[in-house]
DNA sequence: CACCGTTACGGTATCCGTAAGGATT
DNA sequence: AATCCTTACGGATACCGTAACGGTG
């Protein structure tokens, strides 16, 4: 058995058992992987795969199994190099974060200012996605840390630390009848157009939530992935926004006026998010504490170690259960 | 990077750092594992040993976490090729069971009679041991499971599940006075010379505490592993015998009587030991099953995600935090 | 016919074992 | 002197890439 092998393997049920896309990801040639896979289900006397004729079509209940523990070994492989590289280049090395757009524009600038001038060598690289998007950014170990507030709780390979809380103001343009309104509430809103965020974005949820609870249906007349945009279009009398508080900021936005509202919604917490079983280096703690304070080493191993993996463990008992079954 | 790098460099990191040991028991040769740790090394970037001349003398704290990531990768690979047998040979297999005499000779006859009527082509190893001798094995992977009442609490890599309580009985010989005492106290007991266990084997640090808790100092002429040699001499005369009430057998012992104590001493609790990280064969779930009816799939595997591993990640703390001052 | 996976073959690189050489206790 | 690790070298092996072949949609 070797790591190439594995790699190849994991390539390939990444890739949908598609030999061709996987060699062309790990810059090798198809018979390559198909010989090396080949040779590891003779090794280890199971098929890994399913083939009908020559396709490659599905994974066997042994396969599911295997692919996991392979997909470790490797990812501890890489931690291997990690590792290696704490200790040689101590102060340089690449830090990843996957985020949102208004993580990155308006949560994580202070925070990064103050990283850059503690680690100077340490490349930051800055990925934007959708929830879904950063989340497997880090589970493929594209990214070291994720950054959001929606829906990357169902990844049970990540470890999620929750990291603040926060609500949301409605911004309107100056003299909006709104302003004058004592105390606001969700029907005053809901006489206007609405523009707001994305589903799925950046707490979209609770403000859904707060709505259907008292029987209203918003008139969202546009969405948008970003806070920017949003402004954008209530400054062009669109509509009243409703967005993070964080993403209003008075000195910037001379033409519009924010009210808060964080009586009216659930408020949402934004959480880190770190691949189970990943080493992270040194600078990553540091990176992740600068962002919320109470996060120190101690605290996430600790939350590493007690997080259950009841998600994955139960899958495995139901797969070994069902082939008993079978036989 | 290759898997038998780190075979060739965590064997010789089990051998303390003697490169011609780990060749022998790899079955290759010294310059193979020299050369292999070198290229690793190299490719990492890090010195993993430290070497005084042409000499290995340390392991560097990189070369710590190294190994320790190495190790569980070679354990990964290892259990690869268990979950490959599970799949292929599902009734075929071994089961090796790293336990003491008592255990053996007294708790596990009846379990193995339902396991090998259950499993008859299953291969049962049995090794006997000190409980530390028996907790490395399961550690190192030579056995499956451990069983021992002892101080295998200590082991961080071993998941410790209880099974059952027992408590101790005392042996004497026929028309001996003490089977006249109405309530046995331990103070009737220590007019008598006593034969019992080994230090560190079957609950003896038990009766060492009841002892020393009223201030007396038993007087242990004989210390045995087994529980037969010690019925063997209190049958020879030389003194009265305390051992595990479950160690007493009526219809063979009939050249003795017991008398219970399990009021005078505090319960043992005999446990089983598995290897956090190893991939546990259906059978041998079944087994734990058998010895201890509460310990189920879902129980067991609820055990291997709970238990934190402070002990270890703590040390990895300080690996990291003293490079760090190093620096 | 376009796509995909397997088989066949030749070249290259890797890894091992033997033998010899310096270091340490 | 004995033990131990490293370097050097020749041979076997394994792996990869190119090319050709057989199925599948």
């Amino acid at each position: 058995m070797k790591l190439q092998q594995l790699r190849y393997l994991c390539e390939t049920a990444r890739q949908d058992m598609n030999l061709s896309k996987a060699a062309k990801n790990l810059h090798t040639s198809q018979p390559a992987i198909s010989k090396q896979i080949q040779m590891l289900e003779d090794e280890l006397g199971v098929d890994i795969f399913l083939r009908n004729g020559k396709r490659v079509v599905k994974i066997t209940p042994p396969g599911q199994l295997i692919i996991q523990t392979a997909t470790r070994m490797l990812r501890d492989a890489d931690n291997l190099k990690k590792i290696a590289q704490e200790f040689t280049n101590e102060a340089g090395g690449t830090l990843t974060i996957a985020t949102t757009h208004t993580q990155a524009r308006y949560a994580l600038p202070a925070v990064i200012k103050r990283f850059t001038a503690r680690y100077p060598k340490v490349k930051l690289i800055l990925r934007q996605g959708s929830p879904m998007q950063i989340s497997s950014l880090v589970t493929s170990g594209e990214a070291d840390v994720a950054i959001a507030t929606e829906a990357i709780e169902q990844f049970q390979e990540l470890v999620m630390l929750p990291c603040y809380e926060w609500n949301r103001c409605v911004v309107v343009m100056p003299k909006h009848p709104l302003l004058k309104v004592k105390k606001l509430t969700l029907e005053a809103i809901n006489q206007y157009p609405i523009i707001t965020y994305d589903f799925a974005f950046t707490g979209r949820s609770k403000i859904n939530q707060a709505f259907a609870k008292l029987g209203l249906e918003p008139n969202v007349v546009l969405t948008a992935i970003d806070s920017d945009v949003i402004k954008t279009y209530v400054e062009l009398g669109l509509g009243i926004g409703i967005l993070a508080n964080m993403a209003f900021e008075p000195k910037r936005d001379r033409n519009l006026r924010s009210i808060d509202a964080s009586h009216l919604f659930e408020p949402s917490t934004t959480r880190i998010g770190i691949s189970r079983n990943s080493y992270l280096r040194s600078y990553i703690f540091d990176f992740i504490e600068m962002f919320a304070p109470h996060l120190n080493y101690a605290t996430i191993q600790a939350k590493l170690e007690n997080n259950t993996e009841d998600g994955i463990e139960n899958s495995v008992a139901a797969i070994t259960a069902g082939s008993k079954n079978a036989n």
